[in-house]
DNA sequence: ATATAATCGAGACGGTACGTCGGGTCTTCCT
DNA sequence: AGGAAGACCCGACGTACCGTCTCGATTATAT
């Protein structure tokens, strides 16, 4: 088995932390992780966390991995509107459902008091998300559905800010008929 | 100074620790705001504090206050365009600029893994603020600038919702330009 | 039961730590001694022993106590030669078959590379049984068994040096023939 | 430089660790010793180390190499006052004064809790030194000077124990008074 | 001259213990 | 009765070394 020499790093190990940072947040919730604890559950030495991740946020933030380009691409469907219904409740599902939509709520919660989490989350994972987010909006403008001076940047928070701000601030259910209804209204503008 | 006597807690104490404790948010942020400190700044033994509060978060919870109204209760203008214009902003200002809204960001982030606090700042403060951000809206339908049948709650999040997931989520800014072309497509839907 | 406060710390923590270390030396040896297996053992805190001790030598100091002055008090039989045999006779049973003579052991092998701890060893501990070991000698002088100029120090020297240099270094066993004819050629000298 | 091959050791990665250990005994004591440290400073590889010596003592042992019998081989002067003097005065300053002594000092004092090391230590280094400390005595009796049955086990001791335990134990300095007078009381034993 | 295999540097790995910080509970004395 | 002070047990922190391991490079013979 490969234990890690100075030609590269233990796979197993990398493996192993991940999965039982990801364990963790799901089983206890996002304080319930210790770097101590991932290391016992992962059957690794705590050095081996601290040389490659520099805090328990970074293990996070990688155990997230792609989940949210897995969970929260887009459908092409040749319509606008039934593509905006898909995206937005996959979007609430992932969000209040979903163990990685836990994690992603545990990120962003801890963003809002570590500046440096959050500039890592934002040129990442979120910075990719907003441009699937607005692939909708762009195929519909170039079909000729929406006008082509569009603000894409505030379309997108018109349609994603409201089911975030549910589901990290008022904690209120996100039910299909909310995200359809949204879209309808946003359709209406037009 | 004050104690203690045998007819009640100690006002003095009390102020002390909120005092403190929004210090040292403003300070150190969430994460440098430790019971021990607030204890050590304020010059109180810790067993005051957790007579009173049962964490800290429940002593952020109280330095918070009233803030919020105090803050975000929308002007009564007499135009909805108006009146829109300038909560969104002042919401906006009020995130990303103040010291309680850097609190209030801290409180809802530690939400995010801290589900008893989570319902009691919804019972609490934001479900008064969520009725402070229908007002306008209800004027509106009463003069009959909107229909009557119009499902505030949504309407609420069509609005408030963008702003906060700027300020939460992307950590982009929220200027003027964005609140106000927000209110704009808002009221292009009827 | 007490369990410390500001106006005092706790009995029982204490006696508990030191006879948790005095048995770990007995044990396991001075290497097998460690803040942590002491804590566990003692039911205590580390950050007690921390408190109140700057290192585990320390604590082994204190543990040590008095079982210099109680093991190696010497006799008062009215004759030199009887008392030194009996007095050196005792000491190389403390020395070589005794666990406090361990302790002692360990505390005079880590004071090699300690400065600090031998120096608290030499004012203490050592010192006191340095007086201890002149008495014999003293009483002779008064009786006129002994020349009045008798340089003491020299002469403790010449009795307890060869044993400790049996048990320190060379690690040759100390019988009482070995003792009695120290005692022998030490008394031939006049 | 050599980096290895497959027909024996390389003499380079031998020295430097002795060296490179020597240093670290004289600059930081012996509790600055670590394998670590010696592989650094010595640029060579952990395992190196472990390949050729079981332990940091081994190290230590080996560096210590012949010095005992370049500084205390006692001299050939025909008298046994003389050589006894000579050499117990030598033995005091090798103790107290040099580095090789501060090396045996630590060996010594690690052997109180380190059984392997002093079983090491005494039949190999100490051994060896006890017959250069028998020299003087043995020729004394070849000369008719010290009567033929002569205890020199017993004799040694009482010579280099007073000294030992002046170094070792109470840590006060051994001038050439100490062991003059130390002489004149053995030789007046008969 | 080339192929081979022990040894070398480097350093990642699973561990143990370190000494520190803060949490939440307690006891005592003072007001 | 309430408050200041602070000792207590506890869990986790991030670091230092331990001793073991694997890797690719080096190099003196034995073919």
């Amino acid at each position: 088995m490969h234990r890690g020499n100075r030609y590269g790093r233990s796979e197993d190990a990398r493996r192993a932390v991940l999965e039982a940072a990801d364990d963790l947040v799901a089983e206890r919730g996002f304080a319930g992780v210790t770097v101590e604890g991932i290391a016992a559950r992962a059957g690794v030495a705590k050095q081996t966390i601290y040389r490659w991740w520099p805090s328990k946020v970074d293990v996070l933030l990688e155990a997230f991995g792609d989940d949210l380009a897995q969970h929260l691409t887009p459908p092409d469907l040749g319509d606008l509107g039934d593509e905006l219904r898909e995206h937005l409740h996959r979007l609430a599902e992932f969000l209040t459902r979903s163990d990685p939509g836990a994690v992603y709520r545990a990120l962003v919660g801890q963003a809002q008091h570590d500046p440096d989490l959050a500039a890592r989350l934002r040129t990442g994972h979120l910075a990719r998300q907003r441009e699937r987010d607005r692939l909708p909006l762009l195929r519909a403008v170039e079909r000729g559905d929406l006008p082509p001076d569009l603000d894409t940047d505030l379309a997108v928070d018109q349609l994603v800010g409201p089911v975030h701000h549910r589901v990290l601030v008022t904690g209120e259910p996100v039910p299909r008929a909310f995200t359809d209804e949204l879209v309808r209204r946003f359709l209406a503008q037009w």
